[in-house]
DNA sequence: TGAATTTTTCATTTGTTATTGAAAGATTCG
DNA sequence: CGAATCTTTCAATAACAAATGAAAAATTCA
């Protein structure tokens, strides 16, 4: 085999095709969260493994870097969203995926949604004065879009407890 | 004042207070879409303005460029998020922000998410005749993840058409 | 129609985010 | 303890996305 095929197929050749379902799965799933593909790739690959997996598998299947996978296994711990199980007499960490995907849903809500709902509603407020200081003639539609929003926010406040509750069910 | 300091503020001047809120406010929550900042000012700007803005004007107000005015507004445009509207006499076309706050959640929804639950459950079969081609030993945990992907496509495809009802409502 | 104006397009530039891999740091085992 | 192994960090690079503005296209008005 010329030397540049061996060299393009040579990173990750070991990953079946069901494997390679999950991983394109999650990387787009994950996409929508604003995470990096090499998570999408690390929580697929673990999420129909038949069993933990170290980190230097990790790479080896995917063909990603050292430093990619010890990031990308970092931030899906702390997200709860894989974790560390004992292996008797292994030296290396090994790696489950968590079945949780409702993780995925709420911390992004809980991380992402949240923070910005919290700081639009001060920002209402402050928008409510500033509407004050503006001359009668064009005060009418900048009232209506604020009350808009007031609306808007409001429903997205009832919304998401119940999408939380719904979710964690 | 110094050529460099006028030249730093020199762009976007004339934004009120209430603009710069309102501006900040849909560049954050646009971002969670996945849309470019340069959207959210254009919306931003046009959700507080008194009247129709012209596109000019929200080059000269945000200080952006021709290319991102343009670009930004035929996307708005094509979502339902901003319209024309008729001025007598005048020759620019004029533009208005819609209020229907909710068509960001759903166009979102449709868009995005729903296309790749789509993807997803043809994934999931496949996936469940890759699964008989495993050897009997290791089979176990990844139909057991298989499993609850199903189960949490389902809840979402329960949830999702429950969501867009409410926003709509 | 055709000149002036307005809008769109898109190649290039700029800015941002993700990935890499070497080096430092931490851990484990004998 | 100290050598070997494993993991993290982070500066450099690569990959990707957004913004720019000149040129082309479309529209409007006289």
């Amino acid at each position: 085999m010329p030397a540049l095929v061996e060299a393009t197929r040579s990173k990750a050749t070991r990953l079946s095709d069901l494997e390679v379902e999950s991983i394109e799965m999650f990387i787009n799933f994950l996409r929508l969260l604003g995470w990096p593909k090499s998570v999408g790739e690390i929580y697929g690959l673990l999420f129909v493994s038949a069993g933990p997996l170290a980190m230097d598998e990790i790479m080896a299947r995917t063909g990603m870097s050292l430093g990619a996978a010890s990031q990308g296994l970092k931030l899906l711990r702390e997200f709860g969203a894989v974790r560390t199980v004992y292996m008797p007499g292994a030296r290396k960490d090994h790696y489950v995926a968590s079945g949780e995907l409702s993780r995925f849903a709420t911390s992004y809500i809980e991380e992402e949604l949240l923070p910005r709902m919290r700081t639009a509603q001060e920002r209402i407020k402050r928008m409510e004065k500033m509407m004050q200081s503006l001359p009668e003639s064009g005060r009418q539609l900048p009232a209506e879009r604020i009350d808009r929003l007031k609306y808007w926010l409001g429903k997205g406040q009832k919304v998401v407890p119940w999408l939380v509750k719904f979710l964690k069910l």
